[in-house]
DNA sequence: AGATTGCTTTGCCCTGGATCAAGTAACTTT
DNA sequence: AAAGTTACTTGATCCAGGGCAAAGCAATCT
């Protein structure tokens, strides 16, 4: 994907201020003072690997993450191995906030491909966030985006078939790449066959059989992981056909 | 389902500190000068009536409703009619919390028995829960708790299949009627099969006929809307067959 | 270069649960 | 109390998508 990155790697130690993500991520609406106030309790990783964990389910709570280049994958591993997919995070997007109210990870993360965070230790974020109220508001935003997303997904499997769940997933990631300022319809899926199907609750062979269906309908251009939309209007309408509902657009920046 | 309230009536108007859901509650872990602060920006509503809605999708976000007595359902009215219910909600839990990012509701929420609700201002529960720090703590927690909440939902609705999602279902609000003082086996349903299939992803067919099933099994007794557990541990079990895996059991107190 | 390993695709068959279609029981209205 | 309405059950059929097996294709190792 490297080549469509506008967000580059210059980005992986520098300041929040100086941060290509800032409007998608914490320091949203916040104030250059209050963003330098921000930015003193957040560490920055070194980057991480493909297959390295962030944390593990489980784990004790300590940081939020937030993506800053590189896409992770969060799962619960099921009691046996049997792994659910709950979502794959992009650049600015916030990791880990289902283990705040236990204080232990329910989740594990997982890098997909070599990527950089930003680590802010959620008890010092706490007590920032009681001094700076729209800091507070931006966590109290992320945190019911956070939510709403789900509720989305919920509908997702509950009520869609397998070419609605992923002609919606497709749009998502384009989307999210659009406003991360990469092309929204050529690019590099960094998760499996594997991983989308148990993301959409769909068999492996089901979403192969899907894209090149797609393929064959003139939707899309599959190529291994690389993925050219040709039809984006028409993927939509797929949403849109059938007992119509069709998930709602949500912005997820 | 009156003749096992614990929780009754009584409860519809009194303060935060003298409502027996205090526990359960936004007001958990607060001191009680805390609580009486909260007190201020509470309304207590008159009862609400089945069929009545809380709000609807769309509306403009104002407040954070909290459960008193009764049930109140959430769901996405789709585009053209074709409703995702997205949950039940008991005594103590809140409603809305995914309006917070935009400011507008993304979901309608309905009586589904006559209810009473606590509604918290929002701008003025964001305003108080800068000054009190344990206040934010507490919003922070059940924001996390709902985003767990719908983990676990992705995880039931990805990878369960029939049995398992009834089973599932009706053992979670076994635990919450016991944290509410009802009895965990013997309860009555304030929804419809079909509402539980909805909310589950299954037809109201399939629905009813895992009621029978179970109820042939020995598993309970079913007599329209009044449901008996006979055999808790055999419910769990069935969780946790399969491909194992397994809904972790939470507290959603 | 050839072999090993790990995705992905494709063909084939099968099943869980949806859908369709009646029938029945409870609740509402008159 | 009869008639209408809505919710639930049950039976019969169907099919979208799952599971299995084998082959194809990249990438890495020896």
């Amino acid at each position: 994907m490297s080549e469509h990155k506008v967000i580059s790697f210059d980005n992986i130690k520098v300041a929040c201020r100086n941060c290509s993500l800032t409007s998608l991520c914490l320091p949203m609406g916040l104030t250059p003072e209050d963003v330098d106030q921000l930015d003193t309790i957040v560490r920055r990783s070194r980057p991480l690997h493909r297959g390295d964990h962030l944390f593990r389910q489980g784990d004790e709570f300590q940081c939020i993450y937030v993506v800053k280049t590189g896409t992770v994958k969060s799962f619960d591993p099921g009691e046996d191995g049997s792994e659910q997919v709950l979502g794959f995070h992009l650049p600015g997007e916030m990791i880990g906030l289902d283990a705040i109210e236990t204080g232990y990870h329910h989740c594990s993360a997982k890098i997909l491909e070599t990527t950089a965070v930003c680590e802010i230790p959620f008890t010092r974020l706490e007590e920032l966030s009681s001094t700076i109220p729209s800091l507070q508001h931006q966590m109290y935003r992320l945190l019911s985006r956070e939510i709403g997303h789900d509720e989305d997904m919920l509908t997702l499997l509950g009520k869609r078939n397998a070419e609605e769940r992923l002609a919606s997933f497709l749009l998502s990631l384009s989307g999210r790449f659009q406003r991360r300022g990469f092309s929204p319809s050529d690019f590099y899926l960094s998760m499996s066959r594997h991983e989308i199907g148990n993301y959409l609750g769909l068999a492996v062979e089901t979403v192969s059989r899907l894209f090149t269906r797609f393929q064959d309908e003139g939707l899309l251009k599959v190529e291994r992981k690389h993925i050219q939309l040709m039809d984006i209007e028409r993927l939509k309408q797929i949403l849109h056909n059938d007992q119509g509902g069709g998930v709602r657009e949500r912005q997820i920046p």
